[in-house]
DNA sequence: AACAAGTGGTAAGAAGTGGAAGAAATATTA
DNA sequence: TAATATTTCTTCCACTTCTTACCACTTGTT
């Protein structure tokens, strides 16, 4: 299970590093083979893929006509590809994803439990700046959060 | 339950040295493991895992679209790792979070009851200068506080 | 004085980085 | 169209940096 932060860097060639935090894991749950893409262009999400093809799985219980299942394969289908861990445990990040995302230099790498995902690390800190609004705030608190 | 501040220090390389009264505590009730992480960047919250799992239960009762369930996540798993104690007792903190919540020198760590929060000494002495307000001292006025 | 708590340093190994060599794809020219 | 040149991509190797686990000392408390 992938949680929390773990920063790394993107080359120039477009590579990322693993963390080891996340590479541990990795290594002992899943194989070398990655599905990387986004539903947004904003976030690439990395699958272990195993993981991407249960996605796939429970998509095939939809209809090829479903507008929602289209409009998700269109998506993860123009940002994605399968990727295979180098040696030194680097992903090659697809380009198109790399320029949408502006996934370069400092980035921040974020468990999602069973995927991970990587954000340009500027833009991930402008977007958790500043305190939780008082409506999302009134949620969590009848949570007891 | 963790009650009341007990002062300590986060040396250069980042690690909290755990309080002592805390971590009797912590030794007889859970187990090394703690995620630590915060919800607003200013406050550094330290979680056993287990009391972390249970907050994470909470939220897998909302969507994934609920926008209080996106930020609060957004929040945590960017400031957030996953940490073991050392055999020394302390705590490395996550550095995107020492920064963000200036977390270095001298530190007061609170007692939260479940878990503890840990802030810059100077932020909070400042913090609690002065009196309360009007209006707080009435709301605990009317609670016979 | 003895023990618990707190602090700092170090060294081995892990993690991270850059670059060179080889392979593949594309382009160029006869 | 085929042969060759050029460029881009990819894989692998070697080096450097940094982390972290451990050890040892200092300080404080009973």
């Amino acid at each position: 299970m992938f949680r929390g932060n773990h920063p790394t860097r993107v080359d120039e060639k477009g590579r990322l590093k693993v963390p080891a935090e996340f590479k541990r894991t990795l290594d002992e749950k899943y194989g070398q083979q990655f599905y990387i893409t986004s539903r947004d262009g904003k976030v690439a999400e990395i699958y272990p893929f195993e993981e991407w093809q249960r996605i796939e799985e429970r998509l095939a219980k939809l209809s090829n006509f479903n507008p929602a299942k289209k409009a998700f394969l269109m998506r993860t289908n123009y940002y994605g590809q399968q990727v295979e861990m180098d040696a030194q445990g680097r992903l090659l990040m697809p380009q198109v994803l790399r320029e949408a995302a502006e996934i370069k230099g400092e980035v921040a790498v974020m468990g999602m439990l069973t995927y991970l995902e990587v954000r340009n690390m500027d833009l991930a800190r402008a977007q958790v700046e500043g305190p939780l609004s008082a409506e999302d705030e009134k949620t969590l608190d009848e949570l007891g959060i």
